[in-house]
DNA sequence: GGTCTTGTTGATCGAATGATCACCAGCCCC
DNA sequence: GGGGCTGGTGATCATTCGATCAACAAGACC
């Protein structure tokens, strides 16, 4: 019944069955029945973790990492692109990225937990993300509109409570978040635009 | 040094000692160092509760119970007050009434433990809250605007988030949410304004 | 097909957990 | 001030937890 795998196969598997188990029932979650999920006996976690602790930490390596992909602030900042459709698009990939099951659950019960890594990631969004989008925003503006960063962690947030409503309350929610971004997106802009109606056919539609 | 109380009294210290204990560490928590806290002894705990699910059951009723109150529906349909100035104010004493470090964090580890409270929480807030609101917009607005439900909860959403920064995730945010509130109930009700920038001296200011 | 490497297992340990029970002692009442 | 009701305790049980270790067997290699 038992097959070998090759080391790095076998944690693989392991860490793909923790971030799947983990998810569901948070990190109080029993090694035991983590094995028996990844099909594997309780002991043989212990050859690829040294604790439980390090287990969690590989669950997080592989939750976090290259979650963020680089070229979003480039294209946030690329000028040639109306504003409107970069954030559009960039709100777009990015609930794409994070809208899942694990990322969403793994992340909260993290924060709960009051993991450094959270903070750590949320100080990012904020720097690296959120402030160019604030700074775009002041070149689009030309003066006649500065938001501050709380007005860009709202809609961040709004945004964003699009996925703990699905994945954390299991309520429904559109399937497509799309035009729930566009609207968002639409709100957060109206400062910018000459039609706060945002009628079909005004200059300033997504473009994406 | 053991004191004896009555019953009720000693039952609401334990009560309150639990919501302190199961926000900050989950209800993944120990009995024992619960009691510790509470300053009895663990067996104590289990004259007052059959189970540790039943004090789990005990801490959900004094977390939620009464922290919707039911003025808040008729002013929100109060139609002699400007609707921005609703709700602004509606907003105020929501993230007043919710905004604790219990109810929080306990709130959030109900839904991630798949708790039946938490949904019906949400929908009766989507229903009795967010739902009404909307109707106050569409007769507001006139035909000109029809905001739907996901706008609302949108609104509600990037809301929320400013509690959930600051409890879950540890963040710091603004001491003062009120501008913020204030912000956010203005981008969203922009659509219903002749000034789209929100210049200072127009009409429509948040009244509060 | 024998052998050697090593991925994998079953058994087990000590600690911690929820829950129980006989017994103790603080406080009210006569 | 001394019973006696009952709030409160200490000890303990069965279970489950993370972690360890000797022993086994699957698969590559000659």
């Amino acid at each position: 019944m038992r097959r070998r795998l090759e080391p790095a196969a076998r944690r693989e598997e392991i860490i793909r069955a923790a971030v799947a188990y983990f998810a569901e029932v948070g990190f109080g979650g029993s090694t035991r029945e983590l094995a028996q999920r990844a099909g594997v006996t309780q002991a043989l976690l212990y050859k690829y973790f040294a604790s439980k602790a390090e287990l969690r930490e590989a669950v997080f390596e592989r939750v976090y990492l290259g979650r963020i992909a680089p070229h979003w602030l480039e294209d946030l900042r690329d000028r040639t692109v109306p504003l409107r459709a970069r954030l559009c698009r960039f709100y777009g990939e990015y609930t794409t990225a994070i809208f899942t099951y694990e990322w969403m659950r793994i992340f909260m019960w993290a924060g709960l937990d009051g993991d450094a890594l959270n903070r750590r990631y949320l100080e990012h969004v904020g720097a690296l993300l959120l402030a160019p989008i604030r700074e775009e925003v002041l070149a689009e503006a030309a003066g006649n509109w500065a938001p501050n960063m709380e007005d860009l962690w709202n809609l961040h947030g709004g945004i964003v409570y699009l996925g703990i409503r699905r994945h954390i309350y299991h309520l429904p929610v559109p399937e497509d978040v799309t035009p729930v971004i566009e609207a968002a997106v639409a709100r957060f802009l109206a400062p910018l635009r000459r039609d706060p109606l945002n009628r079909p056919g005004f200059p300033g539609g997504c473009l994406v």
